[in-house]
RNA sequence: GGGCCAAUAGCUCAAUCAGGUUGAGCGCCACUCUGAUAAGGUGGAGGCUCUCGGUUCAAAUCCGAGUUGGCCCA
């Protein structure tokens, strides 16, 4: 690219990429920027792993143009940012695809198949999406250490973990317990409860009597799960509750039933009695300690037995009025809360199902039969037991695996956690270390969540995983002398086998195997896996590759920032926030940037299968990479979802086309008169300088203020928002304008020079603002406007520092209030029915204030030029303008107090009275009919407001809703006026004409004009001067025209033939 | 079922914290400009500010209840 070359027409997104793309290739435009930044103040950026099954979708393509917004931000502050990527590689979803694709539909499969040959096609597996991923981040520009991510299959990672397991073991905060967990019968693994996903189904709903034991009647309880009835060992109530016993009748039959007060109708309704009677009314306290019978105690022999079960209990569950009967069978084998109410009663934990969701022989019966499928023999002998008061369906959300979609079981299993429930002050505390953008997140959900997270189930029943680290003695597989190893290197040392730390896998294939053997006693692995989530837990230290490398974490632990999705609140943030604090003691993060999800145009969530899924590559294919970027990074990156929008990513793009016509613009004028940006800078053009350079100068070092503030923040859609008005408004549709005709000048002159050095400063810092954005376009105009002195990319460049001299927020507003003249000008111009095109005699602008009139003073030539007006006339704040009328504009806030309910009646009539005096007397005299007696109109309460005068067309001004003016165009119609407008009209017609035969600029050309009305025809010809020069005419008259154009128009109703032919074909046609 | 967040013009969002006559950009329509031209300018249409209550002289804004959507949890 060199500087000031020709550069493409149009703004064409996907040629030019690929012309990017090359060029990052050819001079390691990547690399050089890392580099140039490897001095600076380090900065610790970890990247959230992506997971390693299915491609880059709008939300990862979202989060990565976010952080390569930051990254590159940073870095052209000066930081030396840690880029590197990662990606989670482990866990059941990638096993359950291994497994589909393989056809496997269990775990004896995967033993069949060989647990390493398994290991190895997850990997593979794993390996292939992780190349399609690095891809899709790349293809949009974005700039991470792609050669080099980390894999959390990696051994050095896969260490990582050990060695943080290891640490929390070191506190102490490591156990093998009894627990109740989310287990998935297919999978025969337990799952983490942010891994059950809830989805509607049809269940049995069953009422159930539970009789009583030294006394008449029965207890009712109900149930969605049938299949736990075997495992019933107590009753729970609200000690607080009310309750009722209630005779009730069926088919002759009497029975004494107990439920709940507010249900006892709901309940005798669904067991169809004939007539019932309240007998008794009671609290839950009376029902503590009552006895009952177990309803299937033949079918199920072996059931719980022992001191205080089949007994009723206080729970803090229960709800007397919700959906059942107030009595709540429970079950601590099949259910969380039973669990945990059961244990604390030191009840038995019985549980006679196993991890395949198949009764064992502890359930009577019914052993060997799924459960799910048992319901319906469990349901009959109930009935025939004559307990089932009631059955039928019901819908309601019920938990499933996330991967293979088979309804979950509550069921209690041995497994390994971490308890995190012994650090949870800590956590807490540590929490408060950390900053979130927005804070809500942490205050409200995060710490909701910390506050009731139970210990952490780490170890799953699977192949593809980190495996535990944990050694027990031969003889038993719990935590009494358990041996955890930390690192590679103590593997090898106190392993029996020979194990090389530099070569060694560590996934499960190669470490089941191995044993220790110390002071006599022979130790093995414990065969679970990690939970996934442990692995990415250890990210802000396995992204270091600590603690094989030590090199960098002292100087870089914990991370300055990372960035994520909410859905990670319960995911990420936690986990990682569990883990640092267990093993460190300390949260591994700052900053936390969470933002949304991103939504489909209807604001539902995308989802393969409603069919409204937008692919990244078609967005690309549409719109080109920067324009999908800028349309992502223009959506408020803190919590608040993403409504996807293509009409918004189109506007995007039209944004960068005026971009690329404001860049390409002065390139010819440049070129041509040989601007050397590097000899003649803005310093050396100073005294040249016009004021609306000065001007767009001042708004170049506001937009760079505004803008550092915004991502400092991270408001990046707001400093986007603030460089785009200022390159599309400021810049585009005002500066260029400005200076066009300095431009055209064909005399070398300072103005401008002047104007070149302007524009280049411009057009050079805007790029590189827009560069963290928008890579790809940047780099290409940025590389136009370069020299042999500058970086080989903008993305080397500093970020673009306020430069104090420039600041002139003074001028801002002046021409800021001059545009605003402007455009009410041209409103009022249209009113008037006068184009543009056509002189007016005078604008009157009337200025309510001294900066108005000292704005207009000063920029009269210019707002001449700009609303082709012959004079400019100015009315004083303090005088009026003789042929106007007023209204009053109300000022709410004065006038609320002031009337009460009356207000706005008042306002009503003060905004449409009519008055020739701006006096409160004439003012209170137009609104009596409103006014009470007593009551008066204060000057707080109105601001006068003009009225347009017959024939005059008045447009108010102002700034930021704040009026400042009127301007008034007096559009009447002279015989010089005329002959002016009428000659314009002939020049924009034969400039059409020229464009159209595709002439040169410079092109001489013959022309001849046929008028239809001889007034006319005498008022063009006054210009004929005129003419001539604008449209680089040397001959006038007479035309055959053989080489050129002949074209009938109409103008204000008048016809005029033109035509016109190039000189050169006019003399050879001769 | 619970927690958090959101709901304002056809679309994307401001204005909500500190109550005072709802705004911008895009899109649409009409007009206009023409040496950036698949650009530019001006105007117009388009809002019971999700619903229902409450507080207040005054509510998009504060409070309560609900509806819809999103995330998380059960």
């Amino acid at each position: 690219m060199s500087r000031f070359g020709e550069v493409d027409d149009q703004y064409d997104p996907h040629a030019l990429e690929q012309r990017v793309f090359d060029y990052w290739d050819d001079v390691d435009a990547y690399e050089q920027t890392v580099e140039h930044r490897s001095d600076g103040e380090s900065f610790f950026f970890v990247d959230g792993p992506p997971y390693t099954s299915g491609s880059a979708h709008m939300g990862t393509t979202w989060n990565k143009s976010l952080k390569d917004v930051y990254i590159r931000f940073l870095r052209m502050q000066g930081y030396d940012v840690t880029d590197r990527p990662g990606y989670d590689m482990h866990g059941l979803p990638i096993e359950t695809k291994v497994e589909e694709k393989l056809g496997f539909e269990n775990k004896k499969d995967i033993e069949e198949f060989g647990e390493e040959n398994f290991i190895q096609e997850c990997k593979d597996y794993a390996d292939e999406q992780l190349e399609g991923l690095q891809s899709d981040f790349k293809s949009f520009g974005v700039w991470m250490d792609w050669d080099n991510p980390y894999r959390t299959v990696s051994p050095e990672y896969m260490e990582a973990a050990w060695w943080g397991f290891s640490k929390a073991a070191d506190r102490d905060l490591v156990e093998q317990g009894h627990r109740s967990i989310s287990q998935c019968p297919r999978c025969e693994t337990a799952i983490a409860n942010n891994e059950v996903e809830y989805e509607d189904v049809e269940d049995p709903s069953i009422y159930v009597k539970f009789d009583l034991e030294d006394r008449e009647g029965s207890i009712v309880i109900w149930t969605t799960t049938p299949w736990t009835i075997p495992a019933n060992t107590f009753v729970a109530v609200d000690e607080e509750g009310d309750y009722v016993g209630v005779r009730a009748e069926k088919d002759g039959e009497e029975e004494l039933l107990y439920v709940a007060e507010a249900k006892h109708e709901d309940v005798l309704k669904e067991g169809r009695y004939d007539d019932y009677e309240v007998v008794e009314e009671l609290t839950g306290e009376d029902l503590l300690g009552w006895s009952y019978e177990h309803p299937l105690a033949e079918e199920v022999p072996d059931h719980v037995d022992g001191e205080g079960v089949f007994e009723v209990y206080a729970g803090d569950y229960v709800d007397t009025h919700g959906s059942g009967t107030g009595l709540v069978h429970s079950a601590p084998g099949h259910g969380e809360e039973d669990f945990y109410r059961g244990t604390e009663l030191e009840l038995p934990i019985f549980c006679p199902v196993g991890g395949d969701g198949v009764y064992t022989d502890e359930a009577g019966k019914y052993e060997g039969q799924f459960v799910k499928e048992a319901d319906d023999e469990i349901m009959a002998d109930l009935e025939a037991n004559g307990a089932l008061l009631a059955s039928g369906t019901v819908n309601h959300s019920y938990g499933h695996c996330w991967r293979c979609d088979t309804g979950i079981l509550q069921i209690v299993t041995d497994q390994w956690f971490i308890t995190i429930t012994d650090v949870k002050d800590e956590l807490l505390d540590n929490i408060e270390d950390s900053e979130w953008y927005p804070q809500w997140a942490r205050d409200n959900r995060f710490r909701d969540f910390v506050e009731e997270a139970p210990d952490w189930n780490v170890s799953r029943q699977r192949y593809w995983g980190i495996p535990l680290p944990v050694w027990t003695p031969e003889d038993r597989d719990d935590d009494e002398d358990m041996i955890v190893v930390g690192t590679r290197e103590e593997l090898a040392e106190r392993v029996d086998q020979d194990v090389d730390p530099e070569a060694v896998d560590l996934h499960k294939d190669t470490v089941d195997d191995l044993t220790i053997t110390e002071d006599g006693t022979t130790y093995t692995r414990v065969p679970d896996v990690f939970d996934v989530w442990l692995d990415s837990s250890v990210a802000s230290w396995g992204t270091l590759d600590f603690p094989s490398d030590d090199s960098r974490f002292d100087e870089l632990w914990p991370a300055d920032l990372i960035l994520e999705a909410h859905d990670q609140t319960r995911g990420w943030f936690w986990s990682q926030l569990g883990m640092g604090t267990a093993a460190m003691g300390e949260i591994p993060y700052d900053k936390v940037l969470m933002h949304g999800h991103a939504l489909d145009e209807d604001g539902r969530k995308m989802s393969k299968s409603v069919g409204n899924v937008v692919e990244p590559d078609v967005a690309i294919e549409r719109h080109g990479s920067d324009a999908m970027r800028m349309f992502l990074l223009s959506a408020n990156p803190q919590g608040d979802d993403m409504r996807f929008s293509w009409d918004e990513m189109g506007t995007m793009e039209n944004h960068l086309r005026t971009l690329w016509n404001v860049f390409r613009f002065p390139l010819p004028y440049m070129r041509l008169d040989g601007f050397e940006p590097s000899e003649t800078d803005l310093e050396s053009v100073d005294d040249d300088l016009e004021l609306v350079d000065e001007w767009v100068l001042a708004r170049l070092q506001a937009t760079k203020a505004e803008m550092t503030e915004h991502l400092e923040a991270f408001r990046q859609d707001r400093a986007l928002e603030a460089l785009l008005e200022f390159v599309v408004e400021d810049v585009s549709r005002f500066y260029i304008q400005a200076v066009r005709e300095r431009m055209w000048d064909e005399e070398d002159s300072g103005s401008k020079t002047a104007a070149y050095a302007t524009i280049y400063r411009v057009l050079r810092e805007s790029v590189t603002l827009l560069a963290p954005f928008a890579p790809f376009v940047s780099e290409e105009i940025y590389g136009t406007l370069a020299g042999e002195a500058d970086h080989d990319t903008v993305h080397m460049e500093d970020w673009p520092a306020v430069e104090e001299y420039w600041v002139d927020e003074q001028l801002e507003e002046d021409v800021a209030l001059l545009r605003a003249i402007e455009e009410a000008g041209a409103n009022a111009r249209q009113q008037a029915g006068r184009k543009l095109r056509w002189p007016v005699p005078r604008v009157v602008v009337a200025a309510d204030d001294q900066r108005v009139v000292e704005a207009v003073e000063r920029h009269t030539t210019l707002l001449e030029e700009r609303l082709n007006a012959r004079e400019i006339e100015l009315v004083s704040p303090d005088s009026q303008w003789g042929e106007l009328d007023y209204s009053a504009e109300a000022d709410m806030s004065e006038l609320g107090p002031a009337f009460g309910g009356r207000a706005g009646e008042v306002m009503t009539a003060l905004n449409e009275a009519r008055i020739e005096e701006t006096t409160l007397e004439a003012l209170e005299e137009a609104v009596s009919d409103v006014l009470e007696d007593d009551e008066s109109i204060t000057e707080a309460m109105v601001s006068f407001v003009t009225e347009t005068p017959d024939g005059v067309a008045g447009t108010a001004f102002g700034l930021d809703n704040d009026d400042r003016g009127v301007v008034y165009v007096d559009a009447s119609l002279t015989e010089d006026i005329e002959s002016e407008g009428y000659a314009r009209e002939v020049i924009r017609r034969v400039q059409e004409m020229r464009k159209d035969l595709d002439l040169d600029v410079e092109e001489r050309i013959a022309l001849d004009l046929a008028i239809d009305d001889d007034r006319v025809a005498d008022l063009v010809s006054e210009r004929e001067a005129l003419i001539r020069e604008e449209v680089r005419a040397d001959e006038l008259g007479d035309l055959e025209v053989d080489n050129g154009a002949r074209k009938e128009w109409e103008v204000e109703g008048v016809m005029m033939e033109i035509a016109l032919e190039p000189l050169a074909a006019a003399d050879a046609s001769k």
